[in-house]
DNA sequence: ACCCAGGGTCATA
DNA sequence: TATGACCATGGG
């Protein structure tokens, strides 16, 4: 058994073993799971510290009422809207968002005008929208825009820091600069990744030493 | 009954 | 800059 590093470095070829071994033990995860574009966006609003089961039961009675488009988003009141979300969670503060989200789209001359927008200006604009920080932004980017950003989550930074690569208190802008410096520009293969470990977080570890997770994580320089 | 989930904002020090 | 409170449903 090889110790860990642990000297929290990232390294190219680190972050590629890693990938190697979550694609090895899951295969490959088909995000974002969703029937068109604006479908992602709003499920990134949802999902907020959500659990995605969750977020499905709202998203299917938003499909339900005709409301997964950005005109009729747009002309519902918030507390209509707030009504088939609930299930999610934060319905509320959800509500509230999306109407903000939905209004910057729209003013920005909607979901095509959005394809033309550069990665970064487009990212800022995100982040200027109250209620959409910078995971849910990334999470549109990549996975309804296919721009190459990497999603990093509270999943990302216990990973790699519990293999070694990083210290795990850095900022969310330094590891996802970090990450991406590190891989190919490759929206594929960040669509992949960040699915790969969320699946590997929700894998729950037998303690025989032989599972999935134990496989992912085991002796990894 | 308790804990967490595919976060983010705001008030306070 | 860095904590803490708050938002809220549903599954384990």
């Amino acid at each position: 058994m090889d110790k860990y590093p642990n000297d929290q470095t990232l390294s190219e070829d680190r972050l590629k073993r890693l990938y190697n071994r979550l694609y090895e033990a899951y295969g490959p995860q088909h995000w974002w799971p969703a029937d068109t574009r604006f479908e992602v966006i709003v499920g990134a609003v949802l999902t907020q510290n959500t659990a995605w089961v969750n977020v499905e039961k709202a998203i299917a009675g938003l499909w339900r009422l005709n409301l997964l488009t950005l005109d009729n988003i747009n002309r519902l009141d918030q507390q209509m809207l707030a009504v088939p979300i609930r299930p999610s969670g934060y319905f509320n503060v959800k509500a509230r968002r999306l109407k903000n989200l939905c209004a910057w789209v729209a003013g920005q001359g909607g979901m095509e005008a959005l394809e033309k927008l550069d990665t970064p200006g487009f990212r800022a604009g995100l982040l200027g929208v109250n209620g959409i920080g910078p995971e849910t932004a990334d999470d549109i980017l990549l996975y309804a825009f296919d721009r190459p950003v990497f999603v990093v989550d509270t999943y990302t930074r216990r990973l790699l820091a519990k293999l070694g690569l990083v210290k795990g208190d850095e900022d969310y802008e330094t590891l996802r600069l970090g990450i991406e410096a590190n891989l190919e520009e490759n929206p594929a293969l960040f669509n992949e990744y960040h699915a790969l470990i969320v699946r590997h977080a929700k894998q729950r570890c037998d303690g025989a030493g032989d599972c999935r997770h134990c496989y992912v994580e085991g002796t990894f320089g």
